[in-house]
DNA sequence: GATTACATACCGGCCGGTCGGTATTGACCT
DNA sequence: AGGTCAATACCGACCGGCCGGTATGTAATC
């Protein structure tokens, strides 16, 4: 029981890849228009459906914003208690969280984009739960960072808060600059993001290290 | 000729005190509630006049949101030429335009914010001209930081354009974070952050370091 | 008396959201 | 097996309200 999802109900079954197409239209147009700029009627059109059936599926606009971050908030929570169960070496650790987030935010980069504008658009009780659970993920790298720091010789005065934000500027700053036409595949990026952390904050990155 | 203001006009003169006022309410308002969420009645309830005065000095609502960067940007390209012109070592001179461009938008952290949020509702052309002049502030940093890599011993593979991202990312977010009644002066920031990135990206920080 | 600086009343339009209606389905009874 | 009922899924016309912007009037200053 619990994980069987055929409770059978009376009335006409959802159909839940409207729900989806919903969202995804939502998540196209506040990407390109903004939040407030996108009419609920922009919205039902592009999805093809009726402002009936949004407001079937969803209570409030509102809505619409919260559930676009909150996946994609939920897999990177997901993917950082992965890293961190499986590797236990802190200045590996870093390495691959970085990455991922890199590697995910390039990949989601329209939600990362809308959340990063709009964010504060949400109700104050849904910008406190998305708010709590990212602090957590700010903990675990500032954690890091300052194993990291303690292992090998420090040679930045940099402390765990800036260096975080470093990391995490620059993540919701690549919606703004990537171009998947680019010459640069998102694991590079995310690469070169490690590769500069990791060096700025006091281990010797044995195999990157070159000589002019 | 043409520096001098005193050209004598015919008919009541304007107030200047009461553009500036418009101009800081919707500062406020814009960077509290966001552009679109901001009416322009509320920018002129904050700012004590009515509808008449606002559009009497500016044609439209988004003229305000141009002139609220405008005058940051044009001073941060001030301040970056200056710098350049003063300081001929690479790496001094990477590191104070990164003091200057965290001190500075730690200053004016609301334009910036607003900035960030909502530089898209701009009109295409002026989209255009802001988004080529900081252009010229992307490449001037990329360009100190490949010096300051040719220079020392490059210990991290990561490209201009990734480092320089880093930077402008942190900036970026700083509104999003920065809390003045905090532990940290704007400066100390702002050291911490180009230490940093000089000590990413080859140079040992430490005064009196070599030159080849 | 020409010109500028504001004030105020006003407008068409679109906004998020609602609501009564209808079609479709499963549960249940016989 | 077939019919009945109730619950759900959607439809689309409609609403009050506020939005950015304007038009007209009046007071002040050259």
């Amino acid at each position: 029981m619990g994980t069987d999802a055929a409770i059978s109900r009376k009335g006409r079954p959802p159909n839940p890849q409207l729900r989806a197409r919903i969202i995804g239209a939502a998540l196209e147009l506040f990407a390109e228009q903004g939040y407030d700029a996108t009419s609920v009627n922009q919205v039902v059109v592009r999805a093809g459906v009726t402002k009936g059936a949004l407001y079937h599926y969803f209570a409030a606009k509102e809505d619409l914003l919260y559930e676009i971050y909150r996946g994609l908030l939920d897999q990177q929570l997901a993917d950082l208690d992965r890293i961190t169960a499986e590797e236990p070496d802190p200045s590996r650790a870093l390495q691959a969280v970085i990455h991922d987030l890199v590697v995910t935010t390039i990949r989601h980069r329209r939600e990362v984009a809308v959340f990063g504008r709009e964010s504060t658009r949400l109700s104050p009780e849904r910008w406190q739960v998305l708010q709590r659970d990212w602090r957590r993920y700010q903990d675990v790298v500032r954690t890091l960072i300052r194993e990291v720091q303690h292992r090998g010789m420090v040679n930045a005065a940099a402390s765990p808060e800036v260096v975080s934000w470093m990391i995490f500027g620059f993540t919701t700053s690549l919606p703004n600059w990537y171009r998947p036409d680019g010459p640069k595949e998102p694991s590079d990026i995310a690469e070169e993001a490690g590769d500069f952390v990791l060096a700025a904050i006091g281990t010797t990155h044995i195999e990157g290290m070159r000589t002019p």
